[in-house]
DNA sequence: AGAATATATGAATAGTTGCTCAGATATCAA
DNA sequence: TTGATATCTGAGCAACTATTCATATATTCT
């Protein structure tokens, strides 16, 4: 059910939206105005997805996803530079999507968060399912 | 089960990574490499994430997410101009995110996919589960 | 101690992005 | 037709991003 509102979605005539001031019918879109996301988590979950939203932060998290790896595998896998990956997976532990574990002069990145994986999965099926 | 991969994820000592030429254990890592994503896909991914990795659409997602609204009535609800709202409109529509029915001189938007959805509630769980 | 290795970081830069503004198109109303 | 409304589009610009390069830090080896 993607609609959650007990109001219909476009008022009742669908030919009194958009006048003067640009509002619609009134209570429809009060409605749904304050069923809106606030700030807030619009923007949180704005940045999670623009974390994801980058080849090289997907390809990481893929690799990520196969367990834990250190920094210098991590570049060769994505093939990219030392720095750059490093650039890149600081990004990532920020957000704790990745976490680090330090041994000697080795890092070893592993992901942090049950929830990253499945949303790559879930985009990876959705964008096979668009081909076609 | 975080791990698909047979061979265990740092291999059998995890000293024996990124000597010459930046090889950790060759066959863990040709394996991992071998279970990679391809750039297609990876490509693919990314850029849904980076279609839904902006504030304002978000925000239109949410918004259509109760049912389907006009233009002006969009920018109303998310705060910027229709110009704007437009713009972004036509990013989501090119990718099959979100779809348009023409009525008259109004054009009505509406979530065109069932997963985009879902992904954006994942996400927003995972950012208030964060917040603590 | 000194050299080599693994990673991190800051600055610089080329490329991208999201908005505004002005104008185009299309529909409806008088 | 003329004017108003709803949406779309292109150009321009300020802000941001991802990489590279040079350098710094920290650890291990000899």
């Amino acid at each position: 059910m993607p609609t959650t509102s007990l109001i219909p979605p476009s008022a009742s005539l669908e030919t009194d939206s958009c006048d003067t001031a640009h509002a619609g019918d009134p209570a429809v879109l009060a409605d749904v105005a304050g069923r809106l996301l606030d700030d807030r988590t619009v923007q949180a979950v704005a940045d999670v997805f623009k974390l994801l939203g980058d080849p090289t932060r997907v390809r990481l998290v893929d690799a990520l996803s196969h367990g834990e790896r250190c920094v210098c595998d991590l570049a060769a896998l994505v093939k990219l530079s030392e720095s750059a990956v490093s650039h890149q997976l600081r990004l990532l532990r920020s957000a704790r999507l990745v976490r680090v574990r330090r041994t000697g002069r080795q890092a070893f990145y592993a992901l942090d968060d049950h929830h990253v994986l499945g949303l790559v999965h879930d985009t990876r099926r959705h964008v096979e399912e668009g081909e076609r």
